[in-house]
This record gives C-alpha cells, sequence and structure tokens, in this order.
RNA sequence: GGCCCGGUAGUACAGAUGGUUAGUACGCCAGCCUGUCACGCUGGAGGUCGAGGGUUCGAGUCCCUUCCGGGUCGCCA
C-alpha cells in the first residue's frame, strides 16, 4: 500500500551520498533501481536523475517487520528511506559506483508509489525506439536521456549567460505568424475569428529579429523553437530549437563569426573540458565543394577529392571519356591501405550506394597484395593506370574510387558521401576529436532549374560581398553573399549572413532574382517598407541548438536530445498526435471535412 | 514518391536447405538464501512468429499483397 509523504523532506540527492556523510543520518527519495534480496539481507538500489545509492535492511539493524515490507518492493517503486550513511569497508566497496564507498542503512521505509512492471527494463538499453517514445516518460529515467537533458539545459544556460555578458536582450517573437511562401513548407493553424484565413508557425524569427534590428535593440538573441513541415531525418524533426542572434551596426562576417566561436569555446570547455581553436578554420564554399563534395564537410579526416580530367585527358575508357566530353569530370578520392580491406562485393555495394547521389556508378583502382585490381583496366593501357597512380600519390595498399560524371557538383557530392561512409566504416576519427570550420563565400544565388531563373541560396535579405555588386545584374552566378555556416565533425550547426540594409541593394537584388514590384509588395510587403525607416547596418546567425547537443552529447540521433520527439512520420507515439478533432472544433473553425477523404 | 534494413513471449535476440511440442537470456510469478552489486539456486507461467492471401501433405521459413518502425534520396530559401 502507498504511504503519504506526509511532509518528509528529501535531505540529499542520491547520486551526492559521498563519504563525508558516514555517520549521518539522511533521507533519500527515488525510484527502486534493483533489488537484491538475500533473505535475511535486502539491498535496494535508488535512484534519481543525480545517481544511484545502495540501501541495506539488515535485522542486525532494522526490525523484522522493515525487512518484511522492503521485501515486497518491487523495481521502479517510488521509495523513500531513511538510514544512517555508512563506509563499506573490504569487499563491500563497488569501485564502479561513484556511491560504491557508501551504503546507507535502513531505518525507515516509506513506499510512495507502486509501480507497474514497465514495458522494458530501465537499466538496460537497446529497447525499439517506438516502444521507447510510446513510454518516453519512462525512457526519460534511462541515465543516458537524463544525462542528454541536462547537458542541453546546461548549454541553455551558458548561451545565456554569454550573450546577456555581451549586451544581447533576449526578446520572443511571435508563435503565430504569416505564412510566407518561400522556403520550407510551414505548419497552419486555423484562425477562429477570420475563418478560411491561416497563421503559420515560424520555420525561424528572421524576419521578427531584422524587425527588432530596425526598432533599435541593437543586439537579440532568442533560444526560438522553429517548425518546419518537411520529412524528418536522423538530425531533423519538425519542431526543434535555434539559438537565434542579431546584432547592429556591424558589416563584416567576422564579428558574427568570432562572436560564435567565443561562444561554442565556452560551451565546449564548460561541458567537456575541451579547447577548441579560438579562431576556426575558415574555407570557401567551392573548396568545401571540390575537396570535399559538401558543403559542410567533416574535416576529422583527410581523404580530399582529387581532379583526374588532365591525368585522364585522352583516356579510352568510354565512361571517363563521355563526362568529359560533355563538359564533365572525372574524379576520385584514396582510401589509405583500402585496396585488401574492399571487396569486390563491398565495392559492388559502394557503387550502388553512389548511385542514389545521382551518378551513374563507381570505378576503382587499388594496389593490393595480390596485384592490380581495377574495374576498368581492360579499357586503358598500363600507362594510364600509372598515371593515375602517380597523379594520386597511390602507395601499395591503397585503393582509389572514381566517380566521372557529366555534372561536376554530381560527381563531387557522391564522392564526399562515399568519404564519409568510409571514414565511419574504417573509424577514420575518433569520438572526441572535433573539428570546426567556416564555411564562408557562398553565392548568393543559385540557378534553379525549376523556375528557370536565379534564386537566392539563403535568402533574399543576404548582403552580397561588397567587390561582387557590380556583378549581380550582369552575372549573377559569380556573385558571393555575406553568408557563413558553422560546421563541427560535418553537422551544420549554425549559418547567418550580414543583411541588406542599403534599399539600393535590396532593390538590385529582387531584379536579379526577377521580381515584379508587385511580387515584391506582396511577399515582401511590411518587411521592405521597414526599411525604409533608418535601419543599421546588421547581421546575425542562428545555431541549430539540437543538433548543438547532439554533438556535444556523442549521439547522431536528434530525438536523444529533445525531450519528446515526433517519429519518421511526424506524429507522436504516446500522445498520438496529431489527431483528429471534433465536429464542433472544426464547425467554429468553418472547415469543412469532406466525406470519403482519401 | 523512390531505394535499403527490420517486425518471432513483457524486453533483447536465435531459429541453413520448408518437417516432432518455436528456443536462449533478462524480466515476471512461487519458493530458498545475511554482504549482494548484472546476486545466486530450484520450480513455474508466458507466443495470433505484424496482418491477409497463396504454394505445399506440411510455412516463423518460399511467393504475392498490405500495415508498422528505422535509415536514406527527393525535400529542408
Amino acid at each position: 500500500m502507498a504511504e503519504l509523504l506526509n511532509g518528509q523532506k528529501r535531505t540529499l540527492m542520491c547520486g551526492e551520498v559521498t563519504t563525508e556523510y558516514v555517520g549521518k543520518t539522511v533521507t533519500l527519495m527515488g525510484w527502486v533501481h534493483r533489488r537484491r534480496d538475500l533473505g535475511g539481507l535486502i539491498f535496494l538500489q535508488l535512484r534519481d536523475r543525480s545517481g544511484i545509492s545502495q540501501a541495506v535492511f539488515d535485522t542486525d539493524v532494522c526490525s523484522r517487520e522493515l525487512l518484511e515490507k522492503a521485501s515486497t518492493i518491487k523495481l521502479e517503486y517510488v521509495v523513500s528511506i531513511v538510514g544512517k550513511v555508512r563506509r563499506r569497508i573490504g569487499n563491500n566497496v563497488n569501485p564502479n559506483m561513484k556511491t560504491g564507498e557508501i551504503e546507507v542503512v535502513a531505518e525507515e521505509l516509506k513506499i510512495l508509489s507502486e509501480a507497474d512492471t514497465t514495458p522494458f527494463s530501465i537499466g538496460d538499453d537497446g529497447a525499439n525506439e517506438a516502444l521507447r517514445l510510446k513510454y518516453r516518460y519512462l525512457d526519460i529515467r534511462r541515465e543516458q536521456l537524463q544525462h542528454n537533458l541536462i547537458v542541453r539545459s546546461k548549454i541553455c544556460q551558458i548561451i545565456r549567460n554569454y550573450l546577456s555578458d555581451n549586451g544581447f536582450i533576449e526578446v520572443e517573437t511571435p508563435m503565430l505568424g504569416k505564412s510566407t511562401p518561400e522556403g520550407a513548407r510551414d505548419y497552419l493553424v486555423p484562425s477562429r475569428i477570420r475563418p478560411g484565413s491561416f497563421y503559420a508557425l515560424p520555420q525561424s524569427p528572421q524576419i521578427y529579429k531584422q524587425l527588432l534590428m530596425i526598432g533599435g535593440m541593437d543586439k537579440y538573441y532568442q533560444i526560438a523553437r522553429c517548425f518546419r513541415d518537411e520529412d524528418l531525418r536522423a538530425n531533423r524533426q519538425p519542431e526543434f530549437t535555434q539559438v537565434d542572434l542579431e546584432m547592429s551596426f556591424v558589416d563584416r562576417e567576422e564579428d558574427v563569426m568570432q562572436l560564435t566561436e567565443g561562444l561554442l569555446c565556452k560551451i565546449f570547455k564548460e561541458i567537456r573540458n575541451v579547447d577548441l581553436p579560438t579562431r576556426f578554420t575558415r574555407m570557401s564554399w567551392i573548396d568545401c565543394m571540390n575537396l570535399y563534395g559538401s558543403d559542410k564537410p567533416d574535416l576529422r579526416f583527410g581523404m580530399q577529392i582529387q581532379n583526374l580530367d588532365d591525368t585522364v585527358k585522352n583516356t579510352k575508357f568510354a565512361v571517363f571519356q563521355n563526362a568529359l566530353s560533355a563538359g564533365g569530370t572525372v574524379r576520385a578520392i584514396v582510401l589509405k591501405n583500402g585496396a585488401d580491406k574492399l571487396s569486390r562485393k563491398e565495392l559492388d555495394k559502394l557503387a550502388e550506394f553512389v548511385k542514389t547521389y545521382k551518378v551513374g556508378g563507381l570505378a576503382w583502382y587499388g594496389l593490393g597484395a595480390d596485384g592490380v585490381k581495377c574495374s576498368f583496366s581492360k579499357a586503358v593501357d598500363e600507362s594510364e593506370l600509372e598515371e593515375i597512380k602517380t597523379k594520386l600519390e597511390m602507395q601499395h595498399g591503397d585503393i582509389s574510387l572514381i566517380v566521372a560524371d557529366k555534372n561536376w557538383k554530381n560527381a563531387v557530392v557522391a564522392l564526399g558521401a562515399l568519404r564519409c561512409r568510409l571514414a565511419a566504416k574504417f573509424e577514420l576519427y575518433k569520438s572526441g576529436d572535433f573539428a570546426c570550420l567556416w564555411v564562408v563565400d557562398f553565392p548568393l544565388f543559385e540557378y534553379s532549374e525549376e523556375e528557370g531563373r536565379f534564386v537566392a541560396m539563403h535568402h533574399p535579405f543576404t548582403h552580397p560581398k561588397n567587390e561582387d555588386l557590380p556583378f549581380m545584374l550582369s552575372d549573377p552566378s559569380r556573385v558571393r553573399a555575406k553568408a557563413y555556416d558553422v560546421v563541427i565533425n560535418g553537422d551544420e550547426i549554425g549559418g547567418g549572413s550580414m543583411r541588406i540594409y542599403n534599399r539600393e541593394v535590396q532593390k538590385t537584388m529582387f531584379e536579379a532574382l526577377g521580381f515584379t514590384d508587385e511580387q515584391i509588395a506582396e511577399r515582401f510587403g511590411f518587411f521592405v517598407d521597414a526599411f525604409k525607416y533608418g535601419t543599421p547596418p546588421h547581421g546575425g546567425l542562428a545555431l541549430g541548438f539540437d543538433r548543438l547537443v547532439m554533438v556535444l552529447t556523442d549521439t547522431t540521433n536528434i530525438k536523444d536530445v529533445i525531450a519528446f520527439p515526433k517519429m519518421q512520420n511526424a506524429s507522436c507515439m504516446m500522445t498520438e498526435a496529431p489527431a483528429q478533432v471534433d465536429e464542433k472544433q472544426l464547425t467554429e473553425l468553418r472547415i469543412k471535412c469532406e466525406a470519403g477523404d482519401d
């Protein structure tokens, strides 16, 4: 039978009981993590978010009644235990436990709440993810999730302190806003007052934070929830958190980048005791693409992509020749000592893998223990292989993996993905390594085949590089942006830009994007208006808070750092949201439900 | 929308080529046990093999359809 707490006070958390409390009486409260009933002697391990302590029920000290009560306790019961802290001696010390040098000799036991057998064991890892999500409150009892959520909270505190110390003001911006046609799909909220009209949940506070700069807030930040109705991934949830910041009277990327470096250094130092470089590597977008096939390269390992265009320009191998004659390219990566690690079967699998990145296939050329193995040796002369070997500086044992495509971007992206896959497979980096990078000099525009025009790569308020301003209309593809992404271990942790604050530049930008005055007014109306009344030079950045926590907690699954995440189909296993609503609610909103949908 | 992987007691998993009563560990239930620490020992209960259809004398296993979960490409200014 469960008992009342009746004003009893906890004196310590379970994980806080140390030898300094020896001889003192303490009151612990928590969940029964394990029970070891030896008959006349019972050990209970009591758990709360701080850790685990062992309580012992011993008839040498406690009554027979108390021992019998303790024998009825099951796992996950919530209990309070009053007892004296005793030093464990000899073999009774458990060196694997933080509190292994002490135990609490129980004098009183209250069963505060009984518990059914849980659907999965709290002490183990490995239960099916869907099951853990259905009983998320039980999953949160697990040590890993407790740790991740605590780290998340600590990082949040560090961020608030740092930005506050640097003169930033925290301002909240609306959740109910206006849908913007650009970018990701919006989550919509129907208006009751104006039937047929909808609010949109923010994809980011971008517009509001720029308006705050116009409003003279000077430096703003917000830990902001954002919503995007797009498909989920291992590192993508439909609602997620951004550390959003913006500052006025700056026009160099460095101003925001250095502030961000300071913040990240502080976080890594305090959370992981890791000293990040005070200045991160900077690499242009075009170099990232060419060398790593990604705009968010993982620099924990090498294996840079190399260009074989000149080396194979006279090749007889049709695949290479076709790519080159179509204006394409032939690129390669070299896996050191990989020739004998990659079987024919595995190479075929890798070929299938690169095909998902829109390239035709994968060629390989390795110098294995049993001699040369090459997927295209029949098509080329010995001398060509020698030239490739020389160009790629291949040693005995190495294997090169080669992709040819008429589109250079497809080729490098495929190799970039392959590079990461091989690094993971052969453990070319170790956990605890952190490679930080700024990707800079993004193109301002990107040509959209779908729309048949240039579109903004970041957004249409991104400031062009000053030196590229003259080419915005004459040669848009060469114009670079004052935009920057911060990348850690191949994860895009954040990004931002300097914003346009000059009316002429903004006008040119819209012209380059092919917007008419009507389109500008319709899409960006109030926002463009605001810029007419005195806009300070400004710029900012948003950090993907969840992803930052992922890096700091060594997980690749965003669900591990969010208390109540959604599943891949964007539903919640626990609450079963989204769900049908009452007819009455729909009627109020004047939303008609078509009979026989689907 | 495409591709890949998975679904077998409460949980995690094993079940070559189709063949007796579908196993193992943990958990659960009952009993024993005074120094355990993943306590141990004895016994017990527990299964729509995701669902439906098919092939077969016989299907967890083979075929088809479908549902569910995960990953990924597209998508995410």
